[in-house]
DNA sequence: TTGCTCCTCACGTCACGTGAGGTGGC
DNA sequence: TTGCTCCTCACGTCACGTGAGGTGGC
């Protein structure tokens, strides 16, 4: 029998922690003193201890090592928890090697000369859910009314069958390059699942993706593009796919649809705009 | 300005967030009205938090982010803050490049045909820290009264200029394997630092160790041995350097010394012995 | 007897999440 | 007027860490 101390340290556990995995019920000592409330703890215990310690290096909570260790050894059940294990594993060491790559993008553009707050990235990265969407693709001569036209013409379409999803509509650059003159673009409305029956719709795919977004007229995409090139630049992404802008709040015409309010603007200064661009890293991550 | 549930929705985060950032006074809103108590956010700040959002992902706290974000912007700071934390991302990185090594090595070690609760690892990696010492090395037909030998006079050698440092005496083996016979060992009693100038000491440098403990008669450490050779292998690390065995509670002859009471035992069964390899990964690890 | 070990509350950590219960805005 | 948005407590999360204040053991 070794009391806590001793058997703390020879675990190099802290006897806080001997306490805590009493309570939690997941090493209750051998003997503990009626009288004095001493834990008292067996030889063969310090080699279960250790066990534990394994199981919560390789990233398992208390209550799993519970569920792993309780009831008699599974190496089935064990097996599964581990393989989940591993792809969370998996997924995080690739987040963090992403992490890394972006921490020395940041890091390189405040070495230049143009050292400023501005350096700091707004262009955020994240997955993208896939959406089901109502949309309408041409070549258009310019980005102007013929585009609206295509927004509302859709819109309305959606409306008909009540089939509006609560998210922002968004025009898709299927252009390999960003251009404004004789684009061939996609309106893109999104709509609840389950619509396919009653319109003609498609499913724009999870990505990962740069996003930026800006509230005022449309004329700043362009500078924005050029952020979000260098930002891609410097964060070792590349283009995956069409570039998309996302109308988060605009003007509209509503005839023959309504939309919320939150989304109306009265001035092009109350535009809120997102651009999105798909991107995937340069290097190629180490899987498996 | 936006209302707070329409801010959250274009940053992509919750209005508990925006709460918390409030509070924290990391991002207070523009505008807050006295009466609601409702949150008005400007657009720039949209901008601000996109920021905040971004050295988030780069693993800051709240707090480091405040202070880099609130008094102007020092590109120095900036980069000082951001290469400490490329060095725990790389060092993290590692760990979890490993903690994927050992995760593989039990699944492999489960699917094989023995698999027991005694397939969970009871050898634990850690990283051990410089230690000074007083030895003595020789040779020795047996591990058995010559060994003691050495320990007695070391031990009493170091209680004569009363530098005894509060850490088990161990054993290093330094023949290139392990073996009982004839064998070339060192005799290591643990020192305070600042003894140099009154006794003849060096110091066992830091490494990585894997370490078993065990209680009862030496004659286990063969068994172990084995064990940990297994452990090594399926981890995939290499033996980086000799063995050692660390003698927590022991017999004692304490003439010219004396030990505290609690590494004592009166019975080999009590003997509390550790078994440490200090090892160094197969796969090279990738740093920069 | 003295100092050491151990005990049980109770609160803190970090970045929010999750209700409860209530009020303002369109 | 109704439903929607937003508000402020207040407590929970996870694996312990950190005292406070007190008692047993050698």
């Amino acid at each position: 029998m070794f009391r806590i101390g001793d058997f703390s340290r020879l675990a190099r556990v802290t006897i806080k922690t001997l306490h805590h995995y009493d309570e939690a019920g997941l090493l209750t000592p051998a003997r503990v003193d009626h009288l004095t409330g001493y834990r008292y703890y067996a030889a063969a215990q310090l080699e279960t201890l250790q066990r534990i310690l394994s199981l919560k290096d390789l990233g398992f909570s208390l209550d799993e090592i519970r569920g792993l260790l309780e009831r008699g050894f599974d190496p089935e059940r064990m097996t599964e928890r581990l393989d989940e294990r591993r792809i969370q594993l998996l997924s995080s060491l690739e987040a963090e090697q992403a992490r890394l790559r972006r921490l020395d993008a940041l890091r390189a553009s405040l070495s230049g000369a143009g050292a400023q707050p501005q350096s700091i990235p707004v262009v955020t990265l994240r997955e993208a859910a896939p959406i089901d969407v109502h949309s309408r693709r041409q070549r258009v001569a310019s980005l102007g009314v013929e585009v609206q036209k295509m927004f509302e013409t859709a819109e309305a379409t959606v409306a008909q069958v009540r089939a509006r999803a609560d998210a922002s509509p968004f025009l898709i650059f299927h252009d390999p390059e960003y251009c404004e003159a004789n684009a061939d673009v996609e309106a893109c409305i999104p709509v609840k699942a389950g619509a396919q029956a009653r319109l003609d719709t498609r499913i724009v795919p999870a990505e990962s993706i740069g996003c930026v977004t800006y509230r005022g007229p449309y004329d700043q995409t362009p500078v924005l593009y050029e952020a979000m090139l260098r930002w891609m630049e410097r964060s070792g992404l590349a283009l995956a796919g069409p570039l998309r802008e996302v109308y988060h709040r605009f003007g509209a015409d509503q005839s023959g649809y309504r939309l919320p309010n939150h989304v109306l603007a009265t001035s092009s200064a109350d535009y809120v705009t997102e651009l999105q661009a798909p991107v995937a890293p340069l290097v190629p991550t180490r899987g498996e």
